[in-house]
DNA sequence: ATCTGTGCAAATAGTTTGCATCCTC
DNA sequence: GAGGATGCAAACTATTTGCACAGAT
């Protein structure tokens, strides 16, 4: 089953209905890899209101299905939620690139970190700033 | 020497010239542990322009002086840089409060992907969500 | 005297809300 | 037919910019 028919289905059960705008937002996001911006999202999708997308990114992220992925002062971008499939990102802070990586040993060092505090940790994010192979070239 | 005095002799260097406003969120920021945001920066500092504690945050974050702590969509928080201290934070869902912690395990970690990676590592963030003691017991 | 730093107000960017209308159930 | 979903426009929040003037060198 693919993630917008996931996202579909607990929508439904939600107790969402059908609607046009929901619906292209969430085709979009199936075919992105990685995340993408709420304004991106409203540009490549003309007939769908602006405020719709965010609607649909908040339900989104509230269902688990989207969550959010902080890369600078002012962008924000969420990307879709594939059970199993979990990386941080590296993002250019010449040219904002966004490239997605996996670590299990961070991920090990986290969890690590969780056990130990006494706050009762629901997720976290990593970032990391630096220039991507594209930009050193430039110089 | 105090942070507020290397920034001050590091701004001096830079060719910058003394002035109240900077002044005066330079000495806000000495007495802070922790980040705040600009507007509350700016709130504590009724003599100081709203601008200014702009300016101010973005020469500081240019010297590396401060740096950007990104805690949700909206809320971006700024924090001295102390040389030999490094941290990251946990956040709390409930109630906003932001609790720093530092983790060895977890620096050598997020070491390792910047080796492997072709990306040259500059920075990175951390960021725990959760809820905080004070919130678990309110359930 | 010069030229930077500052405060104010206006402009901008991203996001949220109000509301009339459309569409699903 | 009732009530949620949507688009538009207005409201809001955080941040940035333009500009005249005060202040540092």
């Amino acid at each position: 089953m693919s993630w917008s028919e996931q996202a579909a289905g607990r929508l439904n059960e939600a107790g969402f209905r059908a609607g046009a705008a929901r619906r292209q937002v969430i085709e979009l996001l199936e075919g992105e890899h990685c995340a993408v911006t709420a304004l991106e999202i409203d540009s490549r999708l003309p007939a769908v209101g602006r405020a719709s997308v965010y609607r649909t990114l908040e339900q989104l992220e509230q269902l688990d299905l989207v969550h959010r992925v902080d890369v600078g002062a002012d962008v924000v971008a969420f990307e879709r939620n594939d059970p199993g499939e979990h990386h941080h990102h590296m993002v250019c802070v010449r040219c904002g690139r966004l490239v997605p990586f996996e670590d299990p040993a961070l991920e090990r060092a986290i969890h690590g970190v969780g056990e130990g505090a006494e706050f009762e940790v629901l997720s976290h994010d990593v970032l990391l700033r630096g220039v991507c192979p594209r930009c050193q070239e430039k110089g």
